[in-house]
DNA sequence: AATCCTCACAACCGCCGGTCA
DNA sequence: ATGACCGGCGGTTGTGAGGAT
């Protein structure tokens, strides 16, 4: 026994709507509103819809505060960085974005930015306390991630699968870590993450970069004191949250941070979470 | 010009939880 | 306590536009 059906699917539209529902729909509610009852609503606004479709068309499109349009990059950041720490919970994601539906989010995560940071191949797992075991490469965890294209550059086709350690074991100090990670206050959405940006250019790779960064993560708020010449060239790391990455370049070509393996090398001062550490390779994209 | 392919986005489906009789 | 109903949500599919061949 199944649950009883909304409506009569026999007896209603489906598909794309028209102008004239869309007018219809949006006069009745403007001077009806739902009445608290959707299902009964597309009758008494003479339409031959299910009462859910008209509720999604009007969420997701015809009502007055709706915003049309492309993403910003900063909408992205958000979105990534919600998504790294709730995961696909696409309507409490749209609520920190107004305008924005958790349909909107949803289908741009989906055809946008997932593509743009699955480099990953997969989303990364978390872990717990009880599976960090110091220096002791982990490539279980890790099994599925794989580039999802060749890379672009020719220096990167030797990818391997990502393989892990923790940095739970290392000393704290400055010598590992020559690179200038920049903290654009503006990208500072949320008590929860960080932006990095402006890490600089080498040659081969500029770029900017929002990393997504868990609660604990909050301890490498001072990286941006790490003394460096600014610059990240192919064979650099860099220490971060576990977690993932979005990185993109001023002509938004889109990179993807894998984490991978670890260093006996120093992690920056004031990283007090060293369990919670790890290093990314970075990757075309 | 026709066909195929890709992409973006709208829309649908089915499940879940809250409410109420 | 129970079951029906409804709204909300996330996953998935459908559709049309535009580009590539």
């Amino acid at each position: 026994m199944g649950r009883t059906p909304c409506c009569d699917k026999d007896n209603v539209k489906r598909g794309p709507w028209s102008p004239e529902e869309d007018a219809a729909l949006k006069s009745y509610l403007e001077s009806h509103g739902t009445g608290g009852n959707w299902i009964l609503l597309p009758k008494k606004a003479g339409l031959r819809r299910c009462g859910k479709s008209c509720r999604l068309r009007w969420l997701n499109y015809l009502r007055p505060d709706i915003k049309h349009g492309s993403f910003t990059e900063e909408e992205d950041s958000i979105i990534c960085s919600l998504y790294n720490q709730m995961g696909s919970r696409w309507s409490v994601i749209a609520s920190h974005m107004p305008g924005r539906t958790d349909n909107d989010v949803k289908n741009y995560w989906n055809t946008k930015l997932k593509k743009k940071l699955l480099v990953l191949g997969g989303k990364v797992k978390n872990i717990s306390s009880k599976e960090r075991e110091p220096t002791i490469t982990n490539n279980a965890l890790f099994s599925g991630i794989r580039k999802t294209e060749e890379p672009q550059d020719p220096a990167f086709s030797t990818f391997q699968p990502a393989t892990l350690q923790t940095l739970s074991d290392v000393n704290s100090g400055l010598n590992a870590y020559n690179q200038t990670l920049s903290l654009n206050p503006d990208q500072l959405y949320s008590p929860k993450f960080l932006g990095f940006s402006n890490f600089g250019a080498s040659s081969r790779r500029s770029f900017s970069t929002t990393v997504s960064l868990s609660q604990e993560g909050s301890s490498v708020s001072d990286s941006s004191s790490i003394a460096g010449n600014g610059y990240l060239d192919q064979d650099s790391w860099f220490c971060m949250d576990y977690g993932y990455g979005l990185a993109y370049d001023n002509n938004v070509n889109y990179y993807g941070m894998c984490f991978e393996k670890t260093t006996s090398e120093a992690v920056p001062s004031g990283c007090t979470d060293l369990g919670e550490l790890f290093q990314a390779e970075i990757y075309n994209y």
